[in-house]
DNA sequence: TGTACATCAGTGAACGCGCGTTCACTGATGTAC
DNA sequence: TGTACATCAGTGAACGCGCGTTCACTGATGTAC
């Protein structure tokens, strides 16, 4: 290969880049955002997530970051939202393809593990501590957070399995959930980090079984 | 203050050191495995598990370490080694307080979360895809690994459960060892690293209720 | 229609810092003769 | 009993690197007159 044009020496690291025309600056944030969300996807690492390595990939240079980002935690913060905002609607949808409520729960279940299993990056990153702040948490004004609604659906999720007499009534949804959510996150962050345990079992089938038992879902779903 | 001995200069982050006396080197090799370990703990992040600034709080110089470990992944993993046999004589420990198999069961579930909470940098940094390698994966050697042996006395525990007529007997043992380790894991990640989400209930209920679905324990021990 | 000017979207060079790693060394101490 | 020597337990200075952050700047473009 004979690098005839200069243009064409961008790599996919490091775009050749125009600059934004005037009054659409903003754009460029996007772009940040966009190339720190591919850093953490295939880096898995958040400490790759560094303010000069996001702008390396974006092909601009460093101090351009701060007319966008004050500090690097701003940022930071921005990727685990719009992953949380994908993470969210993946699940939705996962639920919302199914009409029996035992079947939407457990849908709704292993969407949540598929996402972490093909996004380890920004999983493992949105509920590190070293996320400026984890999605579900409350903020400091007590502004309702994107976690508090996905939260709040599984809690739903669940409340209609006992509506429709399919589980146990007994703890109300919102302490099932937070029963199921930790479950779920477990199976899913020892699969990931420990991927030469013998595990016994797929995933799916574990989350199965461990919904099925936390809810006290009366019959397998799996065999409708 | 006056500075009139030199000697009182040395503060806790840095000691003053004496050189071990000869065919003693191997001391120092347990400081630095100490001194990392107490690094883990007091800033819950492995980040900070650095060469030097393990080096600067032994109070040696920084190409001392090689000495001693070729690599800082080797520091690491004997560090990960360490916390997991207190982790490991920890829960076994609590286990054997109990007679009632169900009481040891949850006694041993407990003690897994609170050392969790006690020691959260080293218990991150356990099951961190940082690590070298988690305790309880498959050596490349196939050697048996500290780790395996605890969560074979979980199985054990859970065992013996059954064969009191206390739980369910239908998936074995290894099954559901395999279903409750990731949700105690869960369960403590999330506490520790979600804080301020609003959890409807203390741990240690949760681990009470969680434990006793999956293994499907048949009365609440809690009332004994 | 022409031009001066303000604004906008970035840049290039430099700073001090801590990092892992290398190299040649120092100085105490046990041991062989 | 004295001394030369080998070994051991470290050290000090230096390397290049990537990091976050600062500063004064550049050059294109819309706008007011």
């Amino acid at each position: 290969m004979t690098a005839t044009t200069t243009a064409a020496v961008a790599t996919a690291a490091t775009r050749a880049r125009q600059r934004n025309p005037r009054g659409e600056g903003d754009r460029l944030r996007e772009e940040i955002i966009t190339a720190a969300d591919e850093l953490l996807a295939e880096t898995e690492d958040a400490d790759a997530l560094t303010l000069r390595g996001v702008a390396k990939r974006v092909g601009i240079a460093a101090p351009s970051m701060y007319r966008h980002f004050s500090a690097l935690d701003h940022l930071k913060q921005a990727v685990v939202d719009r992953a949380f905002a994908r993470f969210a609607a993946t699940r939705d949808a996962a639920g919302q393809e199914h009409t029996d409520p035992r079947q939407a729960l457990l849908a709704r279940c292993r969407a949540y593990c598929q996402f972490a299993l093909d996004n380890p990056g920004p999983y493992r990153f949105m509920f590190s501590h070293q996320a400026p702040r984890t999605p579900v948490e409350q903020t400091p004004d007590g502004q309702p957070t994107p976690g508090q609604a996905t939260f709040a659906a599984l809690a739903e999720s669940i409340r209609q399995c006992q509506h429709a007499g399919l589980a146990n009534r007994a703890p109300d949804p919102a302490y099932l959930a937070a029963q199921v959510w930790p479950t779920l996150h477990g199976l899913v962050m020892l699969r990931l980090n420990a991927p030469r345990f013998p595990w016994p079992a797929s995933l799916d089938e574990m989350i199965t079984y461990a919904v099925s038992q936390l809810v006290g879902l009366t019959t397998n779903p799996d065999e409708a």
